[in-house]
DNA sequence: CACAAAAACCGATTGACGCTCGGTTTTTTT
DNA sequence: AAAAAAACCGAGCGTCAATCGGTTTTTGTG
C-alpha cells in the first residue's frame, strides 16, 4: 500500500479527529498547505477506495472515519514490506526486531516483555473457552 | 526511500550471492522474467545512486555488492515508514507488536525473549566498553 | 598501437500513481 | 422548483521505475 503524502496527513488527521466531511478536513489544511476542496475529496476519495477509510451520509455529506486502527495498519505497513525481503518461514516482525533491537531502551524492552506475557495470557484464555 | 520491484529483486540477490556483475545478474533473472542487459544495469546504477550498492572495477566490469546489511535496511524502512506514523516518542515496532502479537506462537515469543535478552547483553557490553 | 569486443553511459519512451482543480452531475435543502 | 452544496468525472502535471536503442568509453588482444 503506498500512499503519497497528502494522503498519509490526512489519514493521520482522522485518526486524531474519529470523524470528518470534506470540508471540516479542508479547513484543518487550508492554512498549513492551501489547496482546493476537490483536491481533499479525492484524496479523501482515494483512501477510501483504498479500504483505509469508511465513510457514511450524514445528514448532507459524507462523514469519513478511519477503517483500521493506527496500530493496525503500521502493522500492515510493516508486514508489506519486510515479506518483500524476508523468507517466508521468517515471521517479518521478528526479523523487524532483529534489525531495530538496538533502538529499544531497557523501558521499551520492559514494556515489550509485558506484551509477551500480556500474549501469552490471551492466548490461554482462548484455549480454555 | 522508494524501491521498484525488480530494484528490490536484484538488491535481494546480491544479498544472496555477495558480489555480481550485471551480466551475472542478468543471466539470473533472465528466464524468470526476462529484460535486456541495459536494463538490469541501469537497476544497479539506480540502486548504486542510491546508496544501496557499492561497485568496484574487477577486471572487466564492475562488481556490485550490497552497501547495507539486509537487517539494517529493514529496520530503515520500517523507522522511514512508521515514522510519518508514530509520535516521535513511540517506538513503531512497539506498536506493531500491540497489533501484531496475536500472530505469534508460543516458540515465536520465546524466540522474541531470546532477543531481548541478546539486546540487554549488547547494551550492557557497550557500556562496559 | 590499433582495433574489436565489452561495458558503461545517455537519453527517450512508456506506464503507474499522487496531486490538483475546473466543470458537470447528482443530491439536498429551502 | 430553484438554489446551494456535495459528489463525481476527467484532464493535465510531476515524479519515478522499467525498458531499451544507440553512443561513448574502456579494455583486452593481436
Amino acid at each position: 500500500m503506498l500512499l503519497g503524502e497528502l494522503e498519509k496527513q490526512v489519514l493521520q488527521y482522522l485518526w486524531e479527529t474519529d470523524q470528518a466531511d470534506a470540508k471540516q478536513v479542508h479547513a484543518h489544511f487550508k492554512k498549513r498547505r492551501g489547496g482546493s476542496l476537490n483536491t481533499i475529496q479525492s484524496t479523501l476519495d482515494r483512501l477510501f477506495k483504498k479500504g483505509l477509510l469508511l465513510r457514511e451520509k450524514h445528514g448532507h455529506a459524507f462523514q469519513y472515519m478511519a477503517a483500521v486502527e493506527r496500530q493496525t495498519f503500521i502493522g500492515q505497513l510493516i508486514r508489506d514490506i519486510t515479506s518483500d525481503f524476508s523468507p517466508t518461514d521468517e515471521n517479518p516482525l521478528l526479523a523487524a526486531f532483529t534489525s531495530m533491537s538496538s533502538e529499544f531502551n531497557e523501558d521499551q524492552l520492559e514494556e515489550l516483555e509485558r506484551l509477551i506475557d500480556a500474549q501469552r495470557a490471551k492466548t490461554q484464555l482462548d484455549k480454555d473457552s
